[in-house]
DNA sequence: TCCATGCGTTACCTCCAGGTAACCGGCAGA
DNA sequence: TCTGCCGGTTACCTGGAGGTAACGCATGGA
């Protein structure tokens, strides 16, 4: 009785489908968030290697240090990324992708490359749209 | 000079690789917000059925009526679905998925399957991050 | 006369993601 | 003695996402 459609399950009824909740949609409401992305590209540049968090920073314009911090946090929370913490002085924290972490961006690549073959198409018709008046 | 990792564009320097703002960011954006997956699901259903206003209110449960309009207001803009208004009494509005928008949810399989893949994992990483104390 | 219908729109409120800025801690070097 | 270094934390503020509720409108049916 329960059938999924790309992945998202839903029930048939006589006044038609609905949709059941689906736990994983928080996963991409985080993917979804300012930063994660980013975090989680640079880290896969070189996956076998840690990164310190000033790298991080530097590789990332404009990301503020609590924003960094917050998402690396929840990263870590997520079991995507680990923690290193080395009390020397001044002190030296280096974060790496967890193996389970180093298989999320590919497994995303078929969609980011939808996204580079339709995001002028979609800017495109946003101007349109907007130009349309519609206001 | 410029090269890519998993889609997104960055630079070397000296002092190491710099992700270079990156446009397609807003429509990972978007697809993370509430509702836009779930509204484009049921489209996906029977993509060759255009469904009314309250077909798709009835499909998602627990959707407002200021949010599903806000929602679709947005995919039209960004020409993924289409809108048909009937002028009668009581008015009649269906909604389609555009060429483009029908080729969206297939690019995601591939994550949405890593997401099934996951979750779990994820959900025990969060678990265990917060019985261990860090509150 | 009154109401239900279907698709909005508007007004209003709350919450939180995200931004800015300051401070901390402990040691090294000037 | 003062300052800089690194990685964080804290306090504070703002905008926008998202929720609730009521109203609008044209007509057909009771």
């Amino acid at each position: 009785m329960e059938k999924t459609i790309h992945g998202r399950p839903y029930i048939e009824t006589k006044k038609g489908p609905i949709l059941t909740p689906c736990a994983p949609n928080g996963v991409l409401a985080r993917l979804g968030d300012k930063w994660t992305i980013l975090v989680m590209s640079i880290l896969a540049l070189d996956p076998a290697r840690a990164l310190r968090f000033s790298e991080i920073k530097n590789g990332i314009p404009d990301i503020s240090q609590r924003m960094l911090t917050l998402t690396l946090r929840n990263l870590e929370r997520d079991g995507l990324v680990t923690r290193h913490y080395f009390a020397e002085v001044p002190p030296r924290v280096e974060y790496e992708l967890t193996p389970m972490g180093k298989t999320m961006l590919p497994a995303l690549e078929g969609f980011t490359g939808w996204i580079r073959d339709n995001w002028q198409a979609i800017e495109q018709a946003r101007q349109r749209f907007d130009r349309a008046g519609r206001s």
